[in-house]
DNA sequence: CCTATATATTCAAATATTATTATATTTTTA
DNA sequence: TAAAAATATAATAATATTTGAATATATAGG
């Protein structure tokens, strides 16, 4: 159960080009910083910076391989969000019916779905 | 098909107390300014702007009913990620498999999962 | 124990986000 | 048509995030 703050929180720390590419790549599987080098365009030192805070959010951990860092993915609501980022719905929501009420609202009337 | 920039971008916008009350009110129903006013403890003008923030991410839009600006949501996706931060997951993901490759990595090895 | 490799930390500068205050706009109603 | 209700906009100040650069740490191997 995560309280409003924490849920925002989570979003704000997930919502950011590098570290969504980072988390994609956790969930294929364990990958060491070197791993990441490859593939995001931003220095060592910044892709670090992005594995800390990830870490002290207590959605990914690491564990040591000789001289390297392998981390991989703790928080399960990770690859759900992921994979509905990706989803594509192609619909938007269905429109309001003509008149809902708001508490102030003057037309009676029920929001459809 | 949501380009990274634009998953980190959705994220981000979402990604706020206020607005995740917001949309989780609007998942539940169209309403205007002032219904908002009663349970967000914040000033009538912040929630205005936040109300702008989402409209011009195509997130919600309105529609006027006398001088009520009666919103409601657009992006289907919303519904789904606000299930996804208020269901419980009780358990973090499986550890990895005792010594899965990275790249770089030494010892020989499958991850889990 | 010295060196190289892999990675982290620190600090500062640049930039972005947020909330506040004051004011503006629009529509209804008297 | 003037006032009021509902809401938006703009400007600013406070705060947070992001990146870059330099430096530090830890471990393996020679």
């Amino acid at each position: 159960m995560r309280s409003l703050g924490q849920r925002a929180e989570l979003l704000r720390v997930i919502a950011h080009p590098a570290r969504i590419r980072i988390l994609e790549e956790l969930t294929k599987g364990v990958k060491c910083v070197s791993d990441f080098e490859e593939f995001l365009e931003i220095s060592q030192p910044n892709i670090s910076q992005h594995l800390s805070l990830l870490r002290n959010h207590g959605i990914i951990d690491y564990y040591m391989d000789g001289r390297l860092r392998c981390y991989f993915l703790v928080d399960p609501v990770i690859p759900d969000i992921l994979k509905l980022l990706e989803q594509d719905y192609s619909e938007s929501l269905p429109a309001p019916a003509c008149c809902p009420v708001t508490k102030k609202g003057k037309y009676p009337g029920e929001m459809r779905r």
